[in-house]
RNA sequence: GGUCCCUUCGUCUAUCGGUUAGGACGUCAGGUUUUCAACCUGAAAAGAGGGGUUCGACUCCCCUAGGGACUGCCA
C-alpha cells in the first residue's frame, strides 16, 4: 500500500508571490489533487528582515486568488526553530554531524584569497612557470568544498570558541536522486562541502529546516524550482542521517523573461498580483497558461481545470525553461473571458481603476454591453479599453479619416444626431437605432461605415468602437446582417 | 574556476528509432464583414554544430558551442 501523496509548497515571503512560484504552486497543487493526496503550504520565513505579515499575507493572497489554498493551515517554519535544533543535536549524537569552530569570516578570507589568486594569474600571464603552477594549486586547494579538520571527531574542540553544527557529507563514492522531471542526476561526494546544519548563534540553516519540516509534514513528493537541483544533494544526507526517508523529487525549471534571461523585475511583472491588478487576466486564464508553460498533454491548449486534475502527472513536465509569451496568454484569457459571467466580469471591471468616475448610467451601458464587450476582450484592460467609448459620448470635431467619409452636410445631421443622443436621459433602443440607421441611409455611408465616424465623433479618436458594441448597448448582439436589412427596409 | 541541469518553427510544445516532423500563439496572404474586432481558408516557419551506435536517428552515446542553477553561519 503506497502512502497518500503529500506535497507542499514552500515560498520565502518577499512581498508577492512571484510567477514562477504560482507555477509551482500549481503543479504541486495538481499533482495532490490528480492522486487524491494533500497539498500543503510552508512560508520559509526565517529570515526576520524580509518576512513581514504583509510580505506573508501577499503569498496567502496571490495564492487563494489563484484557487490554490493548502489544505491545512500554513506552517510558519520560523515557530520550529527548537525542533531544529534538536535534529541538530540528534545528528551530531550519531556521528552525521559534528561541531565545528572554524569561523565565517575565515571561511571568507579563504574565498577572498582565492579570488586575489585568480586576479594575480589573469594579470599576470608571463608569470614565471613555477610560481603559477604554485598559485594555481593554492587556488584549486582553496576553491575545494570546504572540510572542517575538526570533522575527524578526536580533534578536540578548542576551549570557549563558539562552535557551528556541520553536515558530514559522505567522504566518498557518488549521491544520486532519481529526478522525476530531471531523471538520474549523480554527484561526487568530493564536490559537496560539510555545510553548517545550526549557526553559531544556535539557529538553524535554511538546509536543516527544510528537510526537518518536509520529513515532519510527511512530504512525499518535493516538486520545486530546479534552482533547488543541487540543493537536493545537500539535503538528502540529513535525511538518511536521521534514517527519515527521502522523498521523490520533481525539479520543474523555471519560468525565463521573453527574451530567455531569467525572469526579473525588468520584464515588468513578476507578481501574480500584477496579472491580476495591472494586467487584468483572470486567473482560470492565467492558470491554464502557466499550466502550458513546461507542460502539456497532447495537442490539447485550453485546459480547464477539472481536466487538468485528471491529466496532471509529472511525466508530461519539460526540462528546458520556458519563455513567458504574453500574446499566448491573452489568447487563452480571452477564452475564459468569453466563457466568463457577465455578472462576475461586470463586478471584476467595477473594481478596476478605470470604473471609478463612470456615472450609474455610463454603468448600465456597460453592463448591458457585457456579453459583446467580453467576447472581444483578451483581458480586464483590453475590455475597460474597449468599454471606455461607452462612457465618452461628446460632440466633437471630425477628425483624421473619419472626416473624409462624409460631406459637409452629413457632418451636420451627425451633429445633430449626437446633439439628440446627448439630450436623451439614456440612449433607449429605439431611438438609438433608428438614428443610427437613418444616418446611414441619409449619409449614403453605410452602416459600416459609421464605425470610424462614431469613433472621431464619440471618442475624438479614442479607442475603436464597434457597430456590434453599440449594438450590444441595446441589449443585443446582432448580425450586421440584421442591421443592414433594417436600414433598407426602413 | 568547480559541480549539476538544459537545447524541435519567433514563442509554448507533440514525437517516446521508421511521420510529407503535428498542433497552438504570433506573423504574412486571401475570403467574409462596407470600420475595427471576430470568423473562415491558405502560406512561410524547427530538430544548435560535429562525431559515433544502428538497416534506419529529432529520438540512444560522446565531444563542442550556447544558455541556466548552485558553489554563504541567505532562503
Amino acid at each position: 500500500m503506497p502512502d497518500k501523496v503529500v506535497t507542499r509548497f514552500a515560498p520565502s515571503p518577499t512581498g508577492y508571490l512571484h510567477i514562477g512560484g504560482a507555477r509551482t504552486a500549481l503543479f504541486c497543487w495538481l499533482y495532490a489533487r490528480h492522486t487524491g493526496g494533500k497539498f500543503l503550504l510552508r512560508i520559509e520565513d526565517t529570515d526576520k528582515e524580509r518576512s513581514t505579515q504583509a510580505a506573508i499575507d501577499a503569498i496567502h493572497d496571490g495564492l487563494s486568488w489563484l484557487g490554490l489554498a493548502g489544505d491545512e493551515p500554513a506552517l510558519l517554519q520560523s515557530a520550529r526553530a527548537d525542533r531544529h535544533r534538536e535534529i541538530a543535536l540528534e545528528l551530531v549524537k550519531r556521528g552525521a554531524a559534528y561541531r565545528c569552530p572554524v569561523t565565517a569570516e575565515e571561511l571568507a578570507t579563504r574565498r577572498t584569497r582565492a579570488e586575489e589568486l585568480k586576479s594575480q594569474l589573469d594579470a599576470s600571464p608571463d608569470m614565471p612557470p613555477q610560481q603559477r603552477t604554485q598559485k594555481q594549486a593554492e587556488r584549486e586547494d582553496l576553491m575545494r568544498p570546504f572540510r572542517s579538520p575538526w570533522r575527524d571527531p578526536t580533534k578536540p574542540l578548542p576551549e570557549g570558541k563558539p562552535t557551528v553544527v556541520r553536515l558530514r557529507m559522505p567522504d566518498s563514492g557518488d549521491l544520486v536522486v532519481e529526478d522525476k522531471v530531471q531523471g538520474r542526476v549523480k554527484v561526487a561526494a568530493k564536490d559537496l562541502d560539510d555545510l553548517v546544519l545550526l549557526r553559531s548563534d544556535g539557529n538553524p540553516t535554511y538546509m536543516l529546516a527544510v528537510v526537518v519540516d518536509d520529513h515532519d509534514m510527511g512530504v512525499t513528493h518535493v516538486i520545486r524550482g530546479d534552482d533547488h537541483l543541487n540543493n537536493t544533494f545537500r539535503q538528502a544526507p540529513i535525511f538518511q542521517g536521521m534514517g527519515w526517508p527521502v522523498p521523490t523529487y520533481a525539479h520543474v525549471p523555471l519560468i525565463h523573461g521573453p527574451d530567455g534571461k531569467k525572469l526579473s523585475k525588468r520584464h515588468g511583472a513578476t507578481g501574480v498580483d500584477a496579472y491580476r491588478d495591472e494586467l487584468g487576466y483572470l486567473p482560470e486564464g492565467l492558470k491554464n497558461y502557466l499550466l502550458r508553460l513546461g507542460w502539456s498533454h497532447g495537442d490539447d491548449e485550453i485546459i480547464p481545470e477539472d481536466k487538468a486534475i485528471e491529466w496532471f502527472d509529472l511525466d508530461g513536465l519539460n526540462k528546458a525553461p520556458a519563455r513567458l509569451d504574453f500574446k499566448k496568454l491573452d489568447s487563452i484569457n480571452a477564452h475564459y473571458m468569453a466563457l466568463a459571467d457577465d455578472d462576475r466580469l461586470y463586478k471584476l471591471f467595477l473594481a478596476r481603476p478605470e470604473a471609478q468616475k463612470l456615472s450609474d448610467s455610463v454603468k448600465a451601458r456597460i453592463r448591458a454591453a457585457m456579453p459583446a464587450l467580453k467576447i472581444r476582450s483578451a483581458n480586464l484592460v483590453a475590455l475597460a479599453d474597449q468599454a471606455r467609448f461607452l462612457g465618452e459620448i461628446r460632440p466633437v470635431a471630425l477628425a483624421g479619416k473619419a472626416a473624409d467619409l462624409v460631406n459637409a452636410e452629413a457632418k451636420e445631421r451627425l451633429a445633430a444626431l449626437v446633439k439628440r443622443w446627448e439630450a436623451l436621459p439614456d440612449w433607449s433602443e429605439a431611438a438609438l437605432k433608428e438614428d443610427l440607421a437613418q444616418f446611414a441611409a441619409q449619409n449614403g455611408i453605410g452602416l459600416g461605415k459609421i464605425g470610424p465616424v462614431l469613433r472621431a465623433v464619440l471618442t475624438g479618436g479614442g479607442p475603436a468602437p464597434d457597430i456590434a458594441l453599440v449594438l450590444a448597448l441595446l441589449g443585443r448582439n446582432e448580425s450586421l446582417a440584421r442591421i443592414k436589412d433594417y436600414a433598407a427596409g426602413g
